[in-house]
DNA sequence: ATGACTGGTTGGACCAGA
């Protein structure tokens, strides 16, 4: 079984390039971030044409998040976080497939800092934490799959200064991370790549890109029985190269079940 | 500190991303 996450940066302006990615890659399941779609606006049919179910939670303009299933029907568990029914923003769905529970998160950037917005970063990742905490006490089959916004560790960038006051790299944005870890979740990129260095991001700006000035921020984390079935865990780096991509390449995993 | 890239919402600069 092979679970992707790929923040897409606009799925219908960038739908395309998604067709040729799934063609090529041929997932059973993957988390998207960032669709920029509301619920109507949300290509379910052309998906559908494709073999993929859905499942969506869009908003106007930004964030919007979605997991589709290779010849299956996702069934939704959740649509938001839970802890604070006032945040209307679209970033987290969660769907049972193929017996395997899924999250997809799209966790907020937080810049600038200090400010009202990394406030909402921290807020938001300490209740994804609680959340994670539930599911790992559940002992079911999970994945948390996203785009969490956080550069775990130093290695997880390239060699620069001007991130330094960024929130992806914040000691309080780490720290998060690691608490996620300290409840048990496997980091899947990591425990497959332990010494090489792994990126899933690259700004459009300042030839990043061919610099191969990249972060690491895309993650698939899981559960105790998922971690030990996990096969391989890659990221399609060639996709970030091609023409009218977006900023994230896609990550996966392969599961042996 | 600023600018540089891209998408979306708009009807034009602006917000947001990271």
């Amino acid at each position: 079984m092979k679970i992707a996450t790929f923040n897409i940066n606009g799925i219908n302006r960038r739908f395309g390039n998604l067709m040729a990615w799934l063609a090529d890659a041929a997932p059973d399941v993957v988390c998207l971030q960032e669709t920029k779609a509301t619920d109507r606006q949300f290509p379910a049919t052309a998906l559908a044409d494709a073999g993929y179910g859905a499942v969506w939670r869009g908003e106007s303009g930004w964030n919007g998040v979605a997991i589709l299933a290779r010849g299956a029907e996702p069934i939704l568990t959740r649509e938001e976080l839970p802890g604070n029914p006032d945040d209307g923003q679209a970033r987290y769905i969660e769907a049972a497939v193929n017996g395997v529970l899924i999250a997809c998160l799209y966790a907020p950037n937080g810049n600038p800092r200090p400010g009202p917005k990394f406030d909402y970063k921290m807020a938001w990742t300490g209740r994804l934490l609680a959340h994670a905490g539930e599911l790992w006490a559940t002992d079911l089959p999970v994945v948390l799959a996203g785009d969490y916004n956080i550069v775990p560790e130093p290695r997880d960038i390239y060699q620069t200064t001007s991130y330094r006051d960024n929130a992806l790299v914040q000691p309080e944005s780490r720290a998060l991370f690691a608490r996620l870890l300290a409840q048990g979740w496997t980091d899947a990129l990591r425990a497959r790549h332990p010494d090489e260095t792994v990126y899933t991001f690259w700004d459009y700006m300042r030839n990043r890109w061919p610099r191969n000035a990249g972060l690491r921020l895309d993650h698939l984390l899981l559960s105790r029985e998922l971690a030990r079935k996990l096969k391989a865990a890659e990221v399609d780096r060639e996709v970030r190269g091609r023409e009218g991509a977006s900023d994230h390449a896609p990550a996966w995993i392969e599961l042996k079940v």
